[in-house]
DNA sequence: ACGCTAAGCGGCACTCGGTGCCACCGCCAG
DNA sequence: CTGGCGGTGGCACCGAGTGCCGCTTAGCGT
């Protein structure tokens, strides 16, 4: 197993079992059997352990909006989210782990949403694209942000529901995607 | 001039002209006349500095809100961020160094996402009360979240025209609630 | 088989943000 | 005069993150 992956769940484990404060970067460099510096190698930062896959959604993101045809941002958006957001059962109990110290340690939080600029760039400029307009119009703009801010309501929500799957998600998202399509004004 | 007020002006100014991180708390305390350790009796953390009047709108945007009448949460909000967001021209150039900071310095966006954790809440749960439903509803949190996203592109957007003025942050409020009541499929 | 080199590793020392503790000063009440 | 009491700030400490540098080790050419 390759070191940083060894790294990584080490930390889960830890940060589950006595908390992401009060759990030192020496600790985890001793459960992994690494230097302390060797650490700081293969994550900028003790957040970056948790939030190491987030990252790896974009490129897929970007990828797939990329191909997806309509004029229309919202659509392209939905269908985009839910071609990267397929998750085998397998995964469900590592994102409800990561999902859980992202709520509660408000660093963390705050890291994340650092992360998600990209996405809300990325979801702008394809919005802008097939709108013709410019990435940093206001609509496209609030496009971005708003698609973004409603999928972290979404990963929010299936979180507090313990027994959720993935099927599960994938409906949170539909619902969510449906609100940002019509409106909050018609209900 | 209380110590809190000077400690903030002193610190804008030499964010703005060294850098944030650039600027030890040391040098705040110093230039501000007072020890470092007095220093976080006044701010929790050097981040708060720059970030500390965005918790004043809360109450009243919360205020505001409770008053707003309509079963439309799209209008109650536009209407008390109308209201809350109304700053006199001589409180425009302080306004506009505060967001750059927070565009600019990643930290600093980070923790402002923190704070606009109540403003998220304070919406959800208005928006479920005219709905009749829960505030923790799926529903009820994509509006919430929506509309504190399409408020920071707003705040994004303005900063990014040197020339606007509180006028055109009006129109631009204005704007971006159109496109959340209306929905982003219908253009 | 023998060096040489280059890359990963990790110890060490340092900076800086943030915290707990406590001693000090000035003020007001008794 | 004296005994609290709130604001202050020095001091020591912790943990995250960084630069530097010496060490090991694997891979290479000769």
């Amino acid at each position: 197993m390759p070191v940083a992956q060894r790294l990584e769940n080490v930390a889960l484990e830890l940060f589950a079992s006595q908390g992401f404060d009060e759990t030192t970067v020496d600790e985890l460099a001793v459960a992994g059997g690494v230097g302390r510096r060797t650490f700081f190698r293969y994550f900028p930062t003790k957040l970056d352990v948790v939030l190491g896959e987030l990252d790896d959604g974009l490129a897929a993101l970007a990828a797939v909006l990329a191909d997806e045809p309509g004029d229309d941002p919202v659509a392209a958006a939905r269908a985009a989210f839910l071609a990267v957001n397929h998750y085998a059962d397998a995964e469900l109990p590592a994102l409800r782990r990561r999902l859980g110290l992202i709520e509660e340690v408000p660093e963390l939080a705050a890291r994340a949403t650092v992360r998600y600029r990209d996405w809300e760039q990325t979801l702008a400029a394809d919005a802008a694209r097939r709108w013709d307009t410019d990435a940093a119009s206001l609509i496209a703009q609030v496009f971005g942000r708003s698609v973004v801010a409603a999928m972290r309501a979404v990963f929010s929500a299936w979180h507090a529901r313990p027994e959720a799957d993935a099927d599960a998600l994938g409906a949170l998202v539909e619902e969510a995607f449906d609100a940002l399509s019509r409106g909050f004004s018609s209900r």
